[in-house]
DNA sequence: CGAGTTTGACCTGCGC
DNA sequence: GCGCAGGTCAAACTCG
């Protein structure tokens, strides 16, 4: 079979690419990138949630996706996903802090009928910054107690406003296209040329007001067909694809939203209540179609204000 | 004319 | 402290 091949194939991508769009490691308590350096599951056998006919707009809802592992922004994550050619989206997971793995993977078995025209392939990952905001927002309050005159054009941080970085997804796509269609509309804010790559990162923001969601686009070095798209934040407000009325094309859902969410929600309760224990591989295998598209949509609207 | 893109300058974090 | 690279801003520009 390719599919495992497949599968390393995107894990060394996500290796080489990763380490540069999550520079900022954790460092205590949080988690690793499956099969990374910390080697805490090298050699693990990614148990599989499967489902079929995924639509890509669906899962670049990034929001879903902690809610959907049960996790809050401020949760330790880290998201790794890997996928294969043949159409074969996948999502690989990893909660923990490298004395333990939760790894639920989402497994396509194959055709995945996209509702863009422009993708084939898709992962994804995500990471957690909520250390970081910390330093930065310290530093960011020192310097408006000390005054600094410098700043000669502008101020990036709004005052008596913490700035806090969103949770980040990054989805590994094979595509022509740099600028996938996910359903929401987004404007190019930047564009940035990557060292040691040819190929330049263009940032861009949800247009939607107030939406703090953004995304950055850069082409792998090593294979110039593989877009890494990384979201970062939450929509506050539905995708306009769906609110178009695509949700009315979905299936109906096989199996509850809640069902699922329950089911890792458990697994993540297990995983803090045995830190320090390699808890095991708990595999779940879901063939039903449009599983994530009941997911997905219906997540979007939790915790929505 | 409004929305989106381009692009140079500026800000910030980090390693040395 | 300095330099580098990533990230962001905003004026200028393009397009429908």
């Amino acid at each position: 079979m390719s599919g495992y091949h497949e599968r390393e194939h995107f894990r060394s991508l996500f290796h080489d690419e990763l380490p540069a769009l999550f520079s900022q490691r954790p460092t205590d308590g949080v988690a690793c990138i499956s099969g990374g350096p910390s080697g805490s599951d090298a050699g693990a056998i990614f148990p599989a949630v499967t489902f079929n006919d995924v639509p890509l707009g669906s899962m670049m809802d990034n929001d879903a996706l902690p809610r959907a592992f049960g996790l809050s922004c401020s949760a330790p994550l880290d998201v790794l996903g890997s996928g294969g050619r043949t159409g074969s989206p996948e999502l690989m997971v990893d909660v923990g802090n490298g004395s333990g793995s939760l790894t639920p993977a989402f497994g396509c078995g194959g055709r995945a009928t996209t509702v863009t025209p422009n993708s084939s392939t898709s992962s994804l990952s995500a990471e957690a910054a909520g250390e970081e905001d910390a330093d930065r927002c310290q530093k960011e309050e020192q310097q408006e107690e000390e005054g600094d005159t410098s700043k000669k054009v502008k101020k990036h941080k709004k005052q008596g406003e913490r700035r806090q970085r969103e949770p980040r997804f990054a989805f590994v796509t094979e595509s022509e296209v740099d600028h996938l269609e996910d359903g929401y509309r987004w404007r190019k804010y930047g564009q940035k040329a990557v060292k040691n790559s040819p190929y330049p990162r263009s940032y861009y923001r949800c247009t939607t007001q107030k939406c703090p969601v953004k995304k950055r686009v850069e082409r792998s070095y090593q294979n110039s067909t593989i877009v890494i798209t990384t979201y970062e934040g939450r929509h506050t407000h539905r995708c306009p694809a769906t609110v178009r009325g695509s949700t009315l094309l979905l299936p109906p859902p096989l199996m509850s939203t809640s069902f699922f969410q329950d089911l890792v929600m458990q697994q993540a309760h297990q995983l803090n209540s045995t830190a320090n224990q390699m808890p095991p591989l708990q595999q779940l295998e879901f063939s039903h179609y449009g599983l994530l598209q009941d997911m997905v949509p219906s997540f979007a609207h939790h915790g929505q204000p």
